[in-house]
DNA sequence: AATTTAAGGTACGAATCGTACCTTAATCGG
DNA sequence: CCGATTAAGGTACGATTCGTACCTTAAATT
């Protein structure tokens, strides 16, 4: 590595990770994937394209990351004791996630991930999307009472950030308005859950 | 343009059209959409990229105008009189399309447009996918007294597409199994369309 | 006939990924 | 301590193809 060899030591192992990764963070956030080069990493990092090359099997590992240190689920879940209130908060996270600079990254990053389901599978943590955090909400309710245990089903659950996202990657919209937001939690979800356990004939 | 000058014309306007984009199906059917090249396209066709490039910007634009050539949609709605049976075989047939190697040929177009609406609005036209069809079986529903008016709405009506899309597109999955599809239509669309309209109150 | 337009032909800059190879510092093991 | 091993640092480059530029020429238009 360049630079005053009396003071320089070789970072190895994981100092050298952290380096690579944290110059990964800032060519994304300042230039997003597009501009985001292995050479510039590298560059930033101090190292070269080897060290990272020994690390992540190539670009779109890096880029995903890097995504991941930026990204963080929000670790308090809404609980109004209301299930509408909780719904359009959670949905509303996922919404100015998907909406914000990170979200075009999101949106690139899934274009580069070519579908391999173990990298999109990476891509999903964010504010609102987790599959997880709808079962709980709706687990909730059902402990109170408010939906019949019929309700809880992971399809159920999950119908309305799956909505949303078909706004952002089947439609390609750049951000989508708080009224869609409230439509597909009116018109669809609390429709669906309430309903459900009421009586299923066919 | 190469070959016997006494025989070979040039081909101008319409005609040339036409066989540029006949050989980019040709190359979009060989080589899936990550073969198309430019290159190879206009050898094919027996002319030069500047021709191309005077018709469509660039290359995800002739991407676009092959898949198109390639795919069109079913004219014939299914008409069981039964909606649950309707349903099932639309969803079907967007599953059959999305899983089929032009399924592929779909995504990458999905990852090269780049989130433009304008794109991805020309590439749900395949079998199953426009909301429309969906929006007409649920109307014939309605007529039949087998729902209820106020589930006609386009974002019921289209539900269960939207969750098969969020198998693919955000999910990644190369293929759906049946039992998806049934449980889509099963636990998420019927009760939604038909406890619609019993009562919607808070 | 002169002008304009588009087709056909050729060439190339640019960009960056991923790989190969070499040198050298640092760590490991005997 | 010393030799072997490993990973870091450095350099170079092949490969690929997109998109653009420029030139010639056939065909259409004025």
């Amino acid at each position: 590595m360049t630079g005053d060899p009396a003071v320089r030591r070789r970072r190895r192992g994981a100092a050298l990770e952290r380096a690579i990764l944290y110059a990964a963070v800032q060519e994304l956030t300042e230039s997003g994937y597009a501009g985001l080069t292995m050479d510039k990493v590298a560059r930033r990092a101090g190292t070269n394209k080897n060290a990272i090359y020994r690390r992540w099997p190539n670009r779109t590992a890096l880029g995903v990351a890097a995504y991941r240190e930026l990204v963080s689920a929000d670790p308090q879940l809404p609980d109004t004791g209301d299930l509408r209130s909780d719904a359009l908060e959670l949905l509303r996270r996922a919404n100015r996630h998907w909406a914000s600079p990170y979200g075009e990254i999101l949106r690139d990053l899934m274009s580069s991930s070519g579908g391999a389901p173990e990298l999109l599978a990476q891509l999903h943590d964010h504010p609102g999307d987790e599959d997880a955090v709808w079962l709980t909400v709706l687990g909730r309710a059902v402990a109170r009472g408010e939906v019949h245990p019929e309700a809880l089903h992971p399809r159920v659950a999950t119908v309305a950030v799956a909505l949303l996202r078909n706004e952002y990657s089947v439609r390609g919209t750049p951000s989508t308005p708080d009224s869609v937001i409230v439509e597909i939690v009116d018109e669809v979800y609390l429709p669906l859950v309430r309903h459900r356990g009421v009586f299923t004939g066919a």
